[in-house]
DNA sequence: ATATCGATTATCT
DNA sequence: GATAATCGATATG
């Protein structure tokens, strides 16, 4: 199937799919699409590298500490954006997974742009011309909500499952080739667990692209 | 190609 | 007061 050039030919997935422990939602939505579709803004992205977060039981996950303020999204139910800033700079975009009251996510950190490239430079505030490597558009989490427009303010608590609410996740009929496991980047506690998912060919994966984990 | 560092603020100790 | 699920710039091999 050819790659996606129209929001047409693309399915919203269910919220069954994020019902789901976050490692399963992880490898799985790998290949699927980031769709941002409002009056202004006409954005599609390839979902290629992603990380699990297990929630309460997971030392490096927001969740680790219990619900809070800032963290409730994800003791909600699944489908849902959790939106958070980092280091004065930047935000990142997880979705939701589990069940209500059973925290769980996963964190958005490398898309390979479909449609609305240009948009996407402008967001990010990136020139197209010159030297620039490309792939800095949409590879890193800060780098692809900059590129989708992304604030805490306007997003976080958004259901992605829902075509309407203008931010949202859908399949084409992509098949994902060359997935791959890795430890997560940036992280200080449990870094050894293989959580993080990647497209081992796509050249928009951000950092290291060995894999510390068998194939699979 | 890898290393180091400053930016800048919400959140938690 | 310290830290953080990061990025971009600068320095050095």
């Amino acid at each position: 199937m050819p790659p996606s050039n129209n929001l047409a030919s693309i399915r919203p997935l269910d919220r069954a799919f994020f019902a789901r422990n976050p490692r399963r939602v992880a490898r799985e939505i790998l290949g699927k699409v980031l769709v941002r579709d409002t009056d202004n803004l006409h954005l599609a992205a390839r979902i290629v590298e992603v990380e699990a977060y297990l929630g309460q039981n997971d030392p490096a996950a927001h969740a680790a500490a219990g619900n809070t303020a800032r963290n409730s999204v994800l003791f909600g139910p699944p489908g849902y954006a959790y939106v958070y800033f980092i280091y004065g700079n930047h935000y990142c975009l997880n979705v939701s997974c589990e069940r209500e009251g059973k925290a769980g996510s996963v964190l958005f950190r490398a898309l390979d742009p479909l449609l609305g490239i240009a948009e996407m430079a402008a967001s990010r505030r990136v020139s197209l011309e010159g030297p620039r490597d490309f792939t800095k558009l949409t590879s890193g989490p800060g780098r692809l909500a900059e590129a989708f427009g992304i604030t805490r303010a306007r997003d976080n608590g958004r259901d992605l499952t829902s075509p309407d609410s203008g931010l949202w996740i859908g399949e084409d009929g992509f098949l994902s080739r060359g997935i791959r496991t890795s430890s997560r980047i940036g992280i200080r506690k449990a870094v050894d667990r293989p959580l993080r998912y990647f497209l081992a060919q796509n050249p928009f994966v951000s950092g290291g692209r060995k894999s510390t984990s068998p194939r699979i």
